[in-house]
DNA sequence: AAGTTATAGTTAGGTCACTAATATTTTAGA
DNA sequence: TCTAAAATATTAGTGACCTAACTATAACTT
């Protein structure tokens, strides 16, 4: 049935992705995920954990674990916030920062390789698909 | 950029609806994943871990781990094959048979849910588009 | 027939997810 | 003010994934 294939087709196509990513981003010495936490705080440097689980879309226990592995890489450092001493903030490290051009490129690589021979407008019309199928996840 | 929205929309909706799937198997005493090796045996009892491996996408050693997890659950047996005892077969218990209707129901819930308010034509057409992208990933 | 290569599966160790339970700090209400 | 509730983060435990290294069996190869 064609919905059963459509659905068939995006898990295939994101756990598939997802390998190929992972692939490419250990030459990183990266994790698939890590990029992802480590994109936010090129956006924005300093954020608190949970700002980062919003970001992210992801529990609490999630980005501890990560914040530790990522910290343990010499990325990232940890900061208490003075005013609220619940508050941890996440800083990158010199080394974290320097990734970004790097990653950039990988995921850049990855996209265009998965959006092959789609034209604009298919690619529009697809945007415009998906962004209806995320609203009705909620 | 186009592009970049278009693999966030995927990620997004690929983890979210991996979340939601998961929420309601849960009911049924399942792990998101294991439903999916269940079903391969629903199509066809008796096959092999490599097998699986295959028809899962994913490799040996997961299989192993959730072939076993599902043994505990004693939803399948695994038996030697006599002919060639490197191999080992996996059977669906009773218990596991008795499963494929309420996931299968489970399932086309999360289905339906996820392509509300799209039309068949542009259901067509997503598919057409799916497949080349799947096309490009290997 | 003996030794090499290939195949099937497991174990060990890692990451990303989750839930449930906990400690700590802050805020708000009686 | 003092206590209860809320917010932040961690720990413990589970499962789906992965790679690398291993065991056991089967199939070639010379």
């Amino acid at each position: 049935m064609l919905n059963d294939e459509i659905r068939e087709l995006l898990d295939k196509i994101s756990s598939q992705t997802r390998r190929n990513y992972n692939h490419l981003l250990h030459d990183l010495n990266l994790h698939v995920g890590q990029d992802n936490l480590l994109c936010k705080l090129w956006r924005e440097d300093g954020l608190t954990q949970v700002e980062l689980c919003n970001k992210l879309n992801c529990e609490a226990p999630t980005v501890t674990n990560m914040v530790k592995a990522l910290e343990k890489k010499g990325l990232i450092i940890r900061r208490k916030d003075y005013n609220d001493k619940r508050i941890t903030r996440i800083f990158l490290t010199d080394a974290g920062k320097d990734l970004e051009a790097p990653v950039n490129e990988k995921w850049r690589k990855q996209q265009d390789r998965l959006l092959t021979d789609i034209t604009l407008d298919e690619r529009m019309l697809l945007r415009r698909l998906l962004i209806q199928m995320e609203a009705n996840l909620f």
